[in-house]
DNA sequence: TGATGATCATAA
DNA sequence: TTATGATCATCA
């Protein structure tokens, strides 16, 4: 029995009160949590691929539109979504944040935003096989994740290269076939957005905008190692 | 067929 | 333009 329930209206005070919102929705499909809460599904993706995790932020009382920082500031929380297929594996690579091109003198991997957003994630599987409909594909249970030291390590050590990579003008040799967890593809709205980077000599070049993403074999780890 | 590289919508 | 939310679509 499905009760009425609408969204909330103020962030969550806590972190278990963040968690047990989480629980009320797991199991409810996309389609059920927009009409709930008054929100138009898209037929597709194709021209709406943040929808599901706009949706899920509001049934969570993250806030509205978009900050430069956590989804949570008051929990030190991030929250991503992963679309999964039947057998509980992600269908896409997950991403983090943008790529600092132009890199401030002494960032580090313990100061760096890639840091700063995986330290405390809110993970939520949501059903993403094509083959369902958009409005029936279903929520599952919300978890916690901190990474434990080896999973810090693996991304510190990708972070550390491509980082590297950035700072000593090789921007442009940097490809998503580089880093174990964590790589770097182009993020923009299209192949004509340029932005300044660093060159050899330390002059300013003009690439494409970089952001910073998880792979799959990584967050497969992490969601067996949370369900198993 | 899966991963890489490209792309879409929106806000400030 | 940068940042949020990600998925699409092409090619090896």
């Amino acid at each position: 029995m499905i009760q009425a329930m609408q969204p909330p209206t103020s962030p969550p005070a806590s972190i278990n009160e963040l968690l047990a919102r989480c629980q009320a929705i797991a199991g409810l499909s996309l389609g059920e949590l927009a009409h709930m809460a008054n929100v138009v599904i898209p037929a597709n993706l194709q021209r709406h691929k943040g929808w599901p995790g706009m949706l899920v932020e509001l049934w969570l009382g993250a806030s509205a539109g978009s900050k430069p920082q956590q989804d949570f500031p008051e929990l030190g929380v991030e929250l991503k979504t992963l679309p999964i297929d039947t057998h509980g594996l992600p269908l896409e690579t997950t991403y983090v944040c943008f790529a600092q091109l132009l890199m401030p003198p002494g960032m580090t991997w313990e100061t760096s935003n890639v840091r700063n957003k995986l330290q405390q994630v809110l993970w939520l599987p949501i059903e993403g096989d094509r083959s369902i409909p958009l409005a029936d594909r279903r929520v599952a249970s919300g978890f916690l994740w901190r990474p434990n030291h080896e999973e810090n390590a693996v991304l510190k050590t990708d972070w550390q290269e491509l980082t590297d990579a950035i700072v000593t003008g090789n921007i442009d040799t940097i490809t998503a076939r580089q880093g174990e967890a964590l790589h770097i593809r182009p993020k923009a709205a299209n192949g004509s957005v340029l932005t300044d980077a660093f060159g050899h000599e330390g002059e300013k070049i003009k690439t494409r905008p970089r952001g910073f993403y998880l792979r799959k074999s990584f967050t497969a780890q992490i969601l067996q190692r949370a369900f198993a």
